[in-house]
DNA sequence: CCAATATCGATTGTCGACAATTACAGCTAT
DNA sequence: ATAGCTGTAATTGTCGACAATCGATATTGG
């Protein structure tokens, strides 16, 4: 509950989720008055939440114009998942030399806890896989690679996740975070590196399928 | 001169220029009222540009507080090179694949205008440097991977290059770009990422000095 | 004399109204 | 009938004023 208490912040936040859990449908036009009165603010605090939406390139503003949600293409996922393997590789490269046998620890227990309560709930959350490579993220210690995922690029996939829950094989990924941690451990940056770059590319190659299926559905536009 | 012909993207350009050629200096606070009647506009306008600011990390805010230019740190310096040269030494190995016959051509015209123009002016532009990367980025066809670039790091790397000019060495600088289109030309992947990491190190490292050599002077906080 | 607190000034956040620009509808002319 | 133009309505950009919050100074109690 990281509270920016700003009105525009707050809106931010809620226009983000809304967006990424597809309430705001994919290239659907925005209307600034009708928003604003939505959410019983101004135009003002709105368009900062507007154009801070803009900067991580969940909607395309054009000016006089109007802004609209992104649409969802497969150019658009491939680029993304692309640079997220490449980046999330170094990070692991980076991480197997400087993280702390403390991050170590929380780590497995996040994977830990994270396997029992699958086992128990039988259901996975999409936060799971995220926190965890978070978790690798944090532990590389680049605070520009740091804010480059976290704070661009892991929001405009979300959006492709969400719409492509897909037939998700949570067993499989925690498997594939326990090797990913067990080369850390190791201190093998490279098989970490190499580990994480395929569980990556399973991950794209899962959701690329899932949303092929979904706009070979909506055949509009 | 691209013209997005409204108030707060004037501003917002004049203040980026203004951040990176340093007339707005490091750590400097700033004040809403003051610089909106500088520029001649409301403080409406001047927020936005100041928040756009923010989301590429050339200004830092605090709500209900206010903006700071972002101070200049080694680490910085180092996270910063350190993801340009992995996602530039990617954007070559993608470009070698996928780059037509028409943008080399276009590649090798403008390192043959950068040498001309050296050898009569005998001066250097900083643009010249940019320019022949983003050729290659654009080549590379990742809109994700330029955005990032582009978008967010660029800027943020202008501030430390036009604070250390450095002893810059042009002509160095060139023949390593005609290595690394030669490399292109063959279509040989690894070696321009090999290239392109070299050379993107060799100016962290000249810039890094640099830098130390400033906040040595400036023993300041 | 120092510390904690209250008050004041300054700065930021928010609002409603006005100006500028665009999109659409209707009309005219070919 | 269609292409181009024109005027109007709707939407976005901009402004000035008000409200909320923070930092610094002054004050009071120990």
């Amino acid at each position: 509950m990281e509270a920016r208490h700003t009105l525009a912040d707050q809106t931010f936040e809620q226009l983000q989720t809304a967006i990424i859990q597809g309430r705001l449908i994919p290239g659907s036009k925005i209307n600034e008055q009708e928003l604003a009165s939505q959410y019983g603010i101004s135009r003002g605090p709105l368009r900062e939440a507007l154009q801070r939406l803009e900067q991580r390139r969940l909607i395309e503003r054009i000016p006089h114009v109007g802004a609209r949600v992104i649409k969802l293409t497969a150019n658009h996922l491939h680029d993304l998942y692309q640079v997220r393997a490449e980046l999330e590789a170094m990070a692991c490269r980076i991480a197997a030399s400087s993280i702390s046998d403390q991050q170590l620890i929380e780590l497995e227990q996040l994977l830990d806890r994270q396997q029992q309560a699958f086992q128990s709930e039988q259901l996975t959350s999409l936060q799971d896989d995220i926190d965890f490579h978070v978790g690798v993220l944090n532990a590389c210690g680049n605070q520009t690679l740091i804010n480059t995922l976290c704070g661009d690029l892991y929001h405009q996939l979300q959006i492709y996740r969400h719409q492509c829950i897909s037939s998700r094989r949570p067993l499989q990924a925690l498997a594939q975070h326990r090797q990913i941690l067990a080369a850390l451990k190791q201190r093998d940056g490279e098989l970490a590196a190499l580990l994480m770059r395929r569980h990556i590319e399973a991950g794209a190659a899962n959701t690329a399928k899932v949303l092929a299926a979904k706009l070979e559905d909506f055949q509009d536009e």
